[in-house]
DNA sequence: TTCATTTGACCTGC
DNA sequence: GCAGGTCAAATGAA
């Protein structure tokens, strides 16, 4: 296990090499593929060891409630919760590998939000032909309440708990490093606003909506929620759809790569490259991100996670995962999230 | 200065 | 009346 954990911390002493580096580069096209490709084989050779030992060692049977199966965060999440719930788990047990385990939870996040936006990317893709329909209700939606708010004089009418907005829950592996409240990145821009102690829960909800519901009228919202029995599991319900990322101009929720698409149903329809988001800001950030503490970013930047991703999923020779990447880098789409 | 989070109060449905 | 959901002022961070 150590020599796996080197393996995975030299990648990310790389990618945080190749992060400061970047500026001298970016016009470099050859130099930024070779420093990619250098993280690339780190990442590579980590998870090929990876693979290995659990090949070898996993022989439990996991009833883990994360969403997804026979995944690689599956796996990693399932060792990191028997870590956590039962500290005598054979090589990665014990206080004194606590780093140990914050690098694989970092992993385990890293390719878990990278499985939903494939899957949320893929399921908008499979019903790309209703999404104007229902984005214009819940627009119509929004209309009622503005007008409510105009029509009252002092405190604006709420919206009907009872609406007609879809509601799904999806269950996530809860982070246990930094902010462990922190809700599991998803690929979309998230503002908290509110947080409630919930009859007979454990643990209090927390409620957001998309960043850019003023500006775009976005109707998404999420509630997140720590698992009574299992603190390590929190619950995200989601209600309403983005259609922010549909505003030509919107800054942020874009579905993923076509090319990464590919990679988990070579079936789906892609999305054409001009529908794509371009502008693709490779700041490879470190643990100190400027994006706040509590929202996600996946619009604009790549981060680190990203490039891991596209790592983890294109195979140790390949290099498509990551020129599908820096193809993009040529449009022209400019961030307007904080022109304003 | 701007933007996100916190938190008490308010609103609404049951 | 209660509980869940939301608002908005206060506060803090960058």
């Amino acid at each position: 296990m150590e020599e796996v954990m080197n393996f995975i911390m030299r990648a990310f002493e790389l990618a945080k090499d190749h992060e400061q580096e970047l500026p001298n580069i970016a016009n470099n096209p050859e130099m930024l593929f070779s420093s990619i490709d250098e993280v690339e084989k780190a990442f590579s050779s980590a998870k090929e060891r990876l693979m290995m030992m659990l090949s070898s060692q996993h022989d439990t049977t996991t009833t883990t409630t994360t969403k997804g199966s026979n995944s690689f965060a599956q796996i990693l999440s399932h060792d990191v919760f028997m870590q956590n719930n039962h500290d005598h788990h054979g090589q990665m047990g014990g206080s004194g590998n606590s780093m140990h385990a914050h690098s694989m939870n970092q992993l385990l996040l890293m390719q878990h939000s990278f499985e939903m936006l494939r899957s949320r990317g893929t399921l908008m893709i499979g019903e790309m032909g209703g999404r104007d329909v229902e984005g214009l209700e819940i627009s119509k939606g929004l209309e009622g309440e503005m007008q409510g708010i105009e029509e009252s004089p002092s405190r604006p009418k709420k919206s009907s708990r009872k609406n007609d907005m879809e509601k799904r829950t999806e269950m996530f592996p809860a982070p246990q490093i930094g902010n462990t409240e922190m809700p599991p990145e998803d690929g979309f821009t998230w503002r908290k606003y509110g947080q409630k102690e919930i009859l007979g829960r454990k643990y209090p909800r927390s409620y957001y909506r998309c960043t850019h519901q003023k500006l775009y009228l976005c109707p998404a919202k999420k509630q997140v929620q720590r698992l009574d029995n299992n603190p390590n599991i929190v619950e995200v319900t989601y209600r309403g759809e983005h259609i922010c990322h549909k505003s030509l101009t919107a800054p942020s929720s874009y579905p993923p790569p076509p090319n990464l698409l590919v990679n988990i149903n070579t079936t789906q329809a892609t999305i054409p490259p001009e529908a794509w988001p371009p502008a693709v800001n490779l700041g490879l950030r470190g643990g100190n991100s400027s994006g706040g503490p509590s929202t996600s970013r996946f619009g604009i930047d790549y981060p680190v996670a990203d490039m891991a991703d596209a790592m983890f999923n294109s195979g140790s020779s390949s290099g498509n995962s990551m020129e599908s990447l820096f193809h993009l880098s040529d449009d022209k789409w400019e961030p307007d999230e904080k022109i304003n």
